[in-house]
DNA sequence: TAGCAATTGAGATAAAGTTGTCAATCTATC
DNA sequence: GATAGATTGACAACTTTATCTCAATTGCTA
């Protein structure tokens, strides 16, 4: 990652402007818009280099392939709508709680919640 | 799934005995220990109708493939052992304070919290 | 206990997701 | 601008996980 390329810079644009995690797909669709011709390996090598770099964060939800979000944000916890599939960042978090459900003898490191439901996107044309 | 099978008894028994959700390479090593001609094609065969039959519940974690725990449970969620890559089953839920993480206009339908850290045996070694 | 058909074991095959290859292109520097 | 080398696009190839194929075996019924 030593040069800025046009490429790099699209993909970066799409993360910023999405706001929530994005697939390899989303992403990757959401390149082609600006740069029709971009290709999914270049989506691939991008995204690699910027988890690296820290830029990225890897965001995982169960049965799910890797989703990407821009690094750096506070704590929190997703949202993830089976209606438009699409993932959602939500604030706030029951951390306290949380610890008492540990079992006896067991360390807890760190903690992963995960809503599902409908977007209010979704919701409104139910 | 008409009839009793040597194998299928076998898998259900390594199932049943572990009280945690197994990896089909969980299961499959375990159902070898008891009878070593067991082949991988059925045991894929045999999760599949179990979980068909909902006798098994799939679950899933981030970045994981499918675990099998038997179905029927009460609501629960799951430890995972970032030591020894085991997962645990533990009792008790916050379900009440997480619905207030929901963000307006969406609906929420279900949630899964997962714990991550140490397990009992891991900690107590490291 | 004989026979039909479900089930199995072994290996080939499939599908999805990701990475590798390499000539062509583009970026940064001089 | 010209140049060196990083980066790209197109597609081949690979990985991992799961399924398919088919002859051999086994469970169930009569």
């Amino acid at each position: 990652m030593q040069r800025k390329t046009e490429q790099r810079a699209v993909l970066k644009k799409v993360l910023k402007e999405a706001d929530r995690p994005l697939s390899v797909q989303e992403i990757f669709e959401g390149a082609q818009s600006e740069l029709p011709k971009i290709g999914l390996a270049t989506v691939y090598r991008n995204i690699k280099a910027l988890v690296e770099h820290e830029w990225l964060t890897v965001v995982d939800l169960p049965g799910e392939s890797s989703r990407y979000e821009v690094a750096g944000k506070e704590h929190h916890h997703h949202f993830h709508c089976k209606t438009c599939d699409r993932v959602f960042e939500i604030e706030g978090c029951v951390g306290g709680s949380i610890a008492d459900l540990t079992p006896k003898g067991f360390s807890l490191e760190f903690h992963e919640i995960i809503l599902y439901g409908r977007c209010d996107e979704c919701a409104e044309s139910a």
